[in-house]
RNA sequence: GCCGGCAUGUCGGAAUUGGCAGACGAGACAGACUCAAAAUCUGUUAUCCGCAAGGGUGUGUGGGUUCAAGUCCCACUGCCGGCACCA
């Protein structure tokens, strides 16, 4: 036998030879693949296995493609603004700037360790004022198409965090970062227009080539509804309260109104008897933290003592306060159809509102009863002339005959939200907006960018609302540059979400000062093919994503509109018992001590041993074990039998194409596990041939050929000593033997009623009846006189019914 | 509550999509090598009955379709993830 396996060895002389031989190189003529991970955020904790794990299925692919003749981009890069590096710094008085550079020093050698085949000539960091230059580039050209605005808001406010919050994050009434109960401001903030983009960003889902669980949780986040805009007058005034439905064929049924607290109209509503209780129940609501209002499952409510008239047959009925209306969804006031609405159904249960029904069930009117009827079929009663209509059909018509009637409109709605694009904060992009009080607000000129970021004293949120930066007066006070004026800088700063919502542009380009990216260079390498990460970006980085690539698009930046063509989440990295991988939990596993001990290619191999990439899988540090005994095991094969020449025959030219085969095919559905499973299995059977007379050279050259993508050094030693040209990477990849997978004999199974009894031998172009006398030969003793039916599934099993 | 996903040995997980359940690996047990241990190699390892040959049972639960069900259908249970009164 020869000589031990030495990883440590044979992995630096391969990091070295790929140092001075590149084998991802542009010839100008190989197809490009641009295969992305979602870049990191550059914690201060370093990477643990889980992240590992993403990372090597991104390179196994890439490795693949280059083997298939791509030429790769394969970039790396740095979502560096962010939180947790400005709470670092003010608990230890480090700039973010500087603590962020020595987390991703750290962090690049982790990713190193991985052996990934980065192009780090591309790499990009989104607080480097030559990338944010374009990220404000970006927020300049929103602004002027009307699509960031400024808005006076109640927003989601962190009373620990002391910053305002997007609604998206804010998780269960909760702070998505500290869990703090979030309150409510008002404060003015930056707005961008993403439901500008609503149907385009919902249509073009169709396009992708997406996981569908993906695809549906943008879909419902979009939430796009068809209905109908309805004027409902006020009893005694001329102002009319607008609202919004889905089913204006009930509109007969309505029966009372409900506004939203925040409603404008609401305390204008309340009469000298209801005044007190109207105004308790407008401040109740406003200091419920939004936790307090999704408890408390019990509808509350007030009556105004206003009356509104039905607008179909003149009815008069009551208006109503409760918070189970939204203030920011719809018109913030509903018409309620107890009949034919669950939550309507329930608060009139609740308040004695009287409940009329309009849609027959079964053709009748129910007799006492006892939960809504939400179904939109049956025939319309109690509704004037619409009587006797289809309810599906006149919910189509409805909005047209409103429209003809004078009170109403047909309208579209989305549960989607304009983006709340401002940070209270001092670690992100500042917002390149000049206040002028004469001009108002007017953009920092596009030849002054970027607007960098200045170095402040103290990195504390100021409580009140105001980013840092306010405090910096040198910096605030500025000329406006379109009157020249004393004016004042906006001094919030931009989300994290805004970097990298287009870092992925930038790799490309990723010097370039005078543009964004290059046309030419983002026509040729762009979009991105393959894009992995993990599935809790699935609605919000995905979505600001796209509808950013929309807008560079419609302004002519980018001549494409999805930017992701294929997706691809990997399944979390958790520890023992499902537990999630925190510091916290003291379950975190660092992959530098197993690379150490193991080695790039063992630790590799195991992150996609370890479960499907789909799916979460537990990880235990022992399984490891497995895949390097199966490494070494593989190496000593090939030293046995590198000498030997041995001669290729029949039955090795067979396994050598069903490897091929069975590799290539699993590589494709992406089921790595099974790959590393596939390689074990034949290296266990290449390992008996050996010990019966020896493995010819050419078939374990193809085996270290497959084995590249995944266990790249060990593969290039492998395929060096059995005499390989250059790197294995440049051999392409292997082609099975279409006619040595033809197989004339197999092993099938022979059922007697459905049970398992025999196998046999057979050829697979035999007919059915000498497999079926085979069978019966087989299983004799299972069988009784009276055959009742004989099946043969050619090459697959025979199943013999009797009596 | 709604929408997804999952459920297979002691453990992680396979099963060509309806065709021999438990591949591959971990762990455990036994043996070889060794003064000894580690490493390595060989074997056993779902479960029940049986000395054995052999046979029965078995993929969360209950039913169904089929020659044949882990896989399809119906009902249910448990766990994980997402959304949370969206009119």
């Amino acid at each position: 036998m020869g000589e031990q396996y030495n990883h440590a060895a044979v992995e630096d002389k391969w990091t070295k030879y790929w140092a001075k031989n590149p084998i991802n190189v542009n010839d100008g003529k190989k197809p490009k693949y641009y295969c992305l991970d979602m870049f990191p955020y550059p914690s201060g904790n370093g990477l643990h296995v889980g992240h590992w794990r993403g990372y090597v299925i991104s390179d196994v692919w890439s490795r693949y493609k280059l083997m298939k003749g791509h030429y790769l981009i394969h970039p790396m890069g740095w979502d560096a603004f962010g939180l947790p590096a400005e709470n670092y710094a003010i608990k230890m008085g480090i700039h973010p700037a500087v603590s962020t550079a020595e987390n991703i020093k750290n962090i690049k050698r982790q990713i190193n360790q991985i052996a990934a085949i980065y192009d780090w000539d591309m790499e990009v960091n989104t607080t480097d004022p030559g990338f944010y230059k374009w990220t404000q580039w970006i927020f300049v050209q929103m602004f002027k198409k009307g699509l960031a605005y400024e808005k006076e808001m109640p927003i989601n406010w962190c009373p620990s965090c002391k910053t305002g919050l997007a609604n998206e994050e804010v998780v269960s009434g909760k702070c998505e970062r500290c869990g703090a109960d979030v309150t409510k401001k008002d404060l003015k903030q930056w707005m961008l227009k993403i439901t500008a983009y609503a149907d385009r960003l919902l249509d073009d889902l169709d396009k992708l080539d997406w996981p569908e669980k993906v695809k549906k949780m943008q879909t419902e986040w979009i939430g796009r509804s068809y209905g109908a805009e309805v004027d409902f007058k006020i009893d005694g005034r001329d102002e009319a309260i607008t609202v919004y439905t889905t089913r204006p064929d009930t509109l007969y049924g309505a029966t009372f109104m409900v506004l939203a607290p925040e409603h404008k109209l609401s305390p204008t509503l309340a009469t000298d008897e209801t005044r007190a209780a109207v105004e308790q129940y407008i401040t109740d609501s406003a200091n419920k933290s939004n936790v307090d209002r999704l408890q408390n499952k019990e509808k509350t409510g007030v009556f105004t003592g206003s009356y509104a008239i039905n607008p179909m047959n003149g009815a008069k009925i009551p208006i109503w306060l409760s918070d189970y209306v939204l203030a920011d969804y719809g018109t913030g006031a509903i018409m309620c159809v107890p009949a034919h609405d669950d939550r309507d159904f329930e608060f009139a249960k609740k308040f004695d509102i009287p409940i009329v029904q309009v849609i027959a069930k079964d053709g009748k009117e129910i007799e006492n009863m006892e939960e809504a009827y939400t179904e939109a079929s049956g025939l319309m009663i109690n509704s004037g002339d619409w009587n006797g209509m289809e309810s599906s059909e006149l919910k189509v018509k409805a909005p047209h005959i409103i429209e003809e009637k004078g009170f109403g409109h047909a309208k579209k709605n989305y549960k989607l939200r304009d983006w709340v694009f401002s940070r209270q904060r001092y670690w992100g992009e500042p917002i390149p907006i000049v206040h002028c009080p004469k001009c108002g607000a007017v953009p920092v000129p596009e030849e002054e960018l970027p607007l960098t970021l200045p170095d402040v004293e103290k990195y504390e949120p100021t409580g009140t609302g105001e980013s840092p930066l306010a405090a910096i007066e040198e910096w605030v006070n500025c000329k406006c540059p379109v009157c020249g004026e004393a004016a004042k800088r906006e001094t919030n700063t931009m989300p994290q979400w805004a970097g990298s919502s287009w870092y992925f542009l930038r790799y490309v380009d990723n010097k370039n000062d005078k543009e964004l990216v290059d046309k030419a260079k983002a026509h040729e390498y762009l979009p991105v093919d393959m894009y992995i990460g993990g599935v809790e970006h699935a609605v919000l980085h995905l979505l600001y994503s796209r509808f950013y690539t929309k807008f560079l698009y419609d302004i002519g930046v980018v001549d494409f509109e999805e930017p992701f063509k294929k997706l691809f989440n990997q399944g979390m990295v958790t520890g023992k018992n499902g537990v999630k991988m925190s510091k916290s939990m003291g379950n975190v596993v660092s992959p530098d001590d197993l690379v150490r001990d193991y080695g790039c290619d063992s630790l590799r191999m195991y992150e996609l041993f370890v479960g499907p990439p789909e799916l979460d899988s537990e990880w235990d540090d022992r399984g490891i074990d497995g895949v390097n005994r199966f490494l070494n095991r593989f190496w000593n094969l090939v030293m046995e039998n590198k000498d030997k020449d041995v001669a290729e025959t029949e039955e090795l030219k067979t396994i050598r194409s069903q490897l091929v085969d069975t590799i290539t095919k699993r590589l494709e559905s992406f089921s790595l596990n099974t790959v590393v499973s596939g390689f074990m299995e034949f290296s266990n059977t290449l390992s008996k041939l050996s010990a019966k007379g020896g493995v010819d050279k050419e078939t374990l050259k193809t085996f270290a050929r497959l084995l590249a993508p995944f266990a790249p050094h060990i593969a290039e030693e492998i395929y060096e000593i059995l005499g390989g040209e250059g790197s294995v990477f440049a051999s392409g990849w292997p082609e099975a033997d279409a006619a040595a997978l033809v197989v004339n004999t197999k092993e099938i199974a022979v059922q007697i009623n459905g049970k398992m009894r025999a196998t046999i031998k057979i050829d697979v172009n035999a007919d059915k009846d000498t497999v079926i006398s085979a069978a019966k030969e087989a299983a004799g003793k299972w069988l009784t006189d009276n055959i009742v039916k004989e099946i043969y599934v050619p090459g697959k099993i025979v199943n013999i019914v009797c009596k």
